[in-house]
DNA sequence: CCATGTCTGTCCCGCAGCGCACATAGGTCG
DNA sequence: CGACCTATGTGCGCTGCGGGACAGACATGG
């Protein structure tokens, strides 16, 4: 399933997170990371195992689930080249979520121990991985606000538009049973939403395989969630700023 | 509107996570802390802007909403005695969600820098807060599937289970105007939903004053959510084990 | 004790989306 | 080429809940 020594560089390029370390240290890195390849389904981890491994994708769309006991299953986040699986990293202990990858792609695989030794031992290192496990936070808290009060459309564009900035392409795969079950709907739904979209001309979908046409327009019909979430995660791989908003109403008192 | 010198030991007793640090440690923050009242309605912090302290509940019950830009507002998780509002913390960045109090309470507010200080400086504190962070984290990836595929009913009685933990009693003040505003719907569907609950002899709920009436009840009209949510904070205090749930499948392949 | 504001119960309408079912088109493989 | 599987489009009834609007019960201050 996976690949040792496959090209180290993909379409999309590299890990933003990696990318942005002072280069002797990504260097070193490399060193400890091994390029892997996702197939579609892959399930990276399962709730409450203990995280083995990290992943920080290349190209290729991972996803955060829920799983719930009535086999239902909800997407909370979407990780890509922007990003790091397996955070926030706790010894022993495991994450509540399902990683499973959504679209095919790569990933450099970190072991738990070297990350862990790389944490402690880099503060850049350190300062990303912070900086993105509190991003993830306000994804999945904007998920969650967004699952509860959009709809099916708004949030079949988002998921549209987060996956097109995170594979390198216009053209993605992904049936409509899968996209159903990450967007918490049915799949006639999502057939019904996809149908208005692509006769609008925005998208081009085809027994799975998904064209991004008319992005602008994609954008406009998406809600406001998408780019919150790309704000938000932008700013971990910039330098120095104080604050993601602005400071509307500062703490009312006290 | 918050008073120094308030007597420490409140209805709930201590926060869960300063009590299980070692003693020694603990008088030492102790020492850091201030006792606060925290009325109904009280922002700790709003989406980004800078935390410059943190907050250790000792009773009532802070909620961290995500407001949107329509000027509606979901509830992403709810933090009583078992936890610290403010975490993940990353120096210089905020939280993109709202830190609100929505049963009026007391916690020790604590700087943020000397947070990090005690952070940097007892690696039993630094356990528990990683720890913590992973439960919140987790917390909010249920409420997202929740939020997705759970009715109003079933949300309106995990709110009332999760209070019902946090605050030290079986009656808290809560008006279903605001109730709305968490789980995200409608008033009057709040007011639907509380009155099958309350004619079922479940609750009492005159004018904001809700009273647990049958718990075991409630748990059943609950979904399972509530269970999962509070299984996984009760394990942050909780000695050493390894994982959170049965290692179902454990990682499938690589 | 009354006035005003707050909180709640209820009703009507409309719609998004579920549950379920079925038909068809695009691929795959022998 | 034909069997077969996968993925999609679509229709229909049902329902939870949004949107909006009122009226009654309760609370608090003047």
């Amino acid at each position: 399933m996976n690949h040792d020594a496959t090209p180290a560089v993909a379409s999309a390029g590299e890990n933003r997170i990696l990318t942005a370390l002072p280069s002797s240290e990504r260097q070193e890195l490399f060193g400890l990371v091994r390029n892997v390849t996702l197939p579609v389904k892959t399930v990276l981890f399962e709730p409450g195992a203990p995280i083995e491994a990290l992943y920080f994708p290349i190209d290729g769309v991972i996803s955060l689930v829920t799983p719930l006991h009535d086999g239902a299953i909800v997407e909370v986040a979407t990780i890509g080249n922007e990003g790091i699986v397996g955070v926030p990293l706790v010894p022993l202990s495991g994450l509540a979520v399902r990683a499973i990858s959504q679209v095919a792609g790569h990933s450099l695989r970190m072991d738990a121990t070297s990350f862990l030794t790389w944490f402690e031992r880099s503060s850049a290192f350190q300062a990303l991985v912070d900086k993105y496990t509190q991003a993830l936070f306000g994804q999945i808290s904007q998920a969650a606000a967004c699952n509860r009060l959009h709809s099916s459309e708004e949030r079949l564009s988002r998921w549209l538009l987060m996956s097109h900035d995170r594979v390198g392409s216009d053209q993605f795969m992904i049936t409509q049973e899968f996209l159903g079950q990450m967007l918490g709907a049915r799949r006639s739904t999502v057939s019904v939403s996809a149908g208005i979209l692509q006769r609008a001309g925005l998208i081009r979908y085809v027994r799975g395989h998904v064209t991004i046409v008319d992005r602008a327009a994609l954008e406009a019909v998406s809600c406001e969630c998408y780019s919150v979430i790309k704000t938000e995660l932008e700013r971990v791989v910039q330098p120095e700023q104080r604050s993601l908003r602005s400071p509307l109403d500062p703490r009312s008192s006290l």
